[in-house]
DNA sequence: TTGACAAGTGACCTTTCGTTCACTATAATG
DNA sequence: CATTATAGTGAACGAAAGGTCACTTGTCAA
């Protein structure tokens, strides 16, 4: 099974490039995380530079299969409770799954040198996230639950400061259960403000 | 005079750094940068960590003079449209001033690395920000311009958007003039929803 | 004029980097 | 059983890294 330690690679690369960046890690040690000498490595992958292509192809395809297409969308929930209940839910599981939380951290270090970390960072921080919830908001909308307004706008304006608030447990983690009260401060904030009244 | 170099050198070195970071930066590059050898850098830095650091001094204090105090928060608009006027001038500055847009993408790609770099990241890119609405906010709301309302949570919830689409022209330069588009129509809905209605 | 010092040079050192290669152990295949 | 491909080893390589040092140059104070 030479698959097995292929995909082990992969993970530990993602556990080196979001600690310490692409420059700043060395095979030698992501090697030594595996257990094996560091020429093993290069019986699997041709180069560091493969490695990291490898890493983000599979980043973009996990992006592509669970968030890219229509059927991933989330359900609309059915009350404006529904609405902070779902956003609770996707913000426990998002910073507390240790390969999601890797995952923003590589972007976050590789966006300015590599074209397509920063496609999928740009989706992955603001655009995907965007998309996301004008489908929710819409669907809202149209149940009647949220004042008429632009969905996009307000997508945008909810999902910025959760993600922001995200960000913030990525760099420090020990604020993390602070943070996720922020978030459910502002959940309800912002369906006071755009729930309808009737 | 010595201290220009050490000062242009720090200057090099943010240009570098926040290219490809701390660990994908060389000295020699750096100097080559500034004309002059290697080893000359060493005349005015101890070593590439005291580089580092020296620069994250320069740009703490500088952010402590700049955003620190009370003395230096924005003046209260007089009007919801003039909240929008400051908004676009400030944006507009942020983005398109090297100096500024280098000092973000430094932060943010040491953030994980340098405990100092974390602490002024979270104030560079939210608290700050947040503190200084905090006060415009305030202001607004006591003559009766704005909805009362919770002034920290506003000032967060208008923030949060624009940063994320600041962070968003760091990444993409090319999609400045779209994003700052975006930040106005933000702007503009964000009055129109908390603006007082008398 | 001289002495001292700061700034810059270029050769050199050591370490670490990514990468290669001859080799071994293992396990499946004919 | 012999063979062959696969996974892993360990020594070695050249390049590049950070850093040192003896030396030169220019400036200015005594």
């Amino acid at each position: 099974m030479s698959s097995d330690t292929k995909e082990r690679i992969l993970a530990a690369t993602l556990e080196m490039f979001s600690q310490y960046g692409y420059a700043g890690t060395n095979i030698r040690e992501l090697s030594a995380s595996l257990g094996l000498v560091k020429s093993g490595v290069y019986k699997h992958y041709e180069s560091k530079e493969a490695i990291w292509n490898a890493l983000l192809d599979q980043m973009i395809a996990y992006y592509g299969e669970h968030f890219g297409s229509a059927e991933h969308l989330p359900p609309v929930p059915d009350s404006l409770e529904g609405l902070v209940h779902m956003t609770m839910q996707m913000v426990n599981i998002t910073v507390h799954d240790e390969k999601i939380i890797m995952t923003r951290k590589v972007l976050t270090l590789e966006q300015y040198r590599d074209e397509r970390a920063r496609e999928l960072a740009t989706k992955h921080f603001l655009t995907g996230l965007t998309d996301m919830f004008t489908h929710v908001f819409t669907g809202m909308m149209d149940k009647g639950m949220l004042r008429k307004d632009d969905p996009r706008m307000l997508a945008f304006a909810y999902t910025a400061p959760i993600a922001a608030l995200i960000h913030l447990c990525d760099r420090e983690p020990e604020k993390t259960e602070e943070a996720i009260r922020q978030v459910e401060a502002f959940s309800r904030h912002f369906i006071k403000t755009y729930g309808a009244t009737d």
